[in-house]
DNA sequence: CTTGTGACGCATC
DNA sequence: AGATGCGCCACAA
């Protein structure tokens, strides 16, 4: 099925975002070969349940989108590698990462 | 098949 | 800056 490969390339791209730098939904996305998915990010995520670094994916902005606990935990970890913090938002401008194309 | 939901993103107020 | 609306898309009921 087509959603599989979705998956796989996103998980990809997830797992391509270095400790310490964060990207947003439609970074990874984008990223995976499918910009207009952004909203599957979130799916595949929740799908792999902690065996991706879900915490470096942020939304737009560098917003924690994520609500409630689990939305501290997130920056709580993002902290931990050293992400820096401007108000409620990631310092994009220094951790935001940026992807490059494979196979170079 | 139709509807509701969601860790989105952007325009708008 | 926060709230709302709309477009986008998969998935569950």
């Amino acid at each position: 099925m087509a959603s599989d490969e979705r998956d796989a390339a996103m998980r990809k791209a997830v797992l391509q975002i270095p400790r310490g730098k964060v990207a947003t939904y439609g970074q990874v996305a984008a990223a995976a070969g499918y910009p207009l998915y952004r909203r599957q990010v979130v799916q595949v995520l929740r799908k792999a349940g902690g065996a991706l670094p879900w915490q470096r994916v942020v939304g737009s902005g560098g917003a924690i989108k994520l609500p409630g606990e689990f939305g501290r935990e997130q920056r709580f970890m993002l902290e931990m590698e050293g992400v820096r913090f401007r108000g409620k938002r990631v310092d994009m401008a220094v951790h935001q990462h940026t992807f490059r194309k494979r196979a170079r």
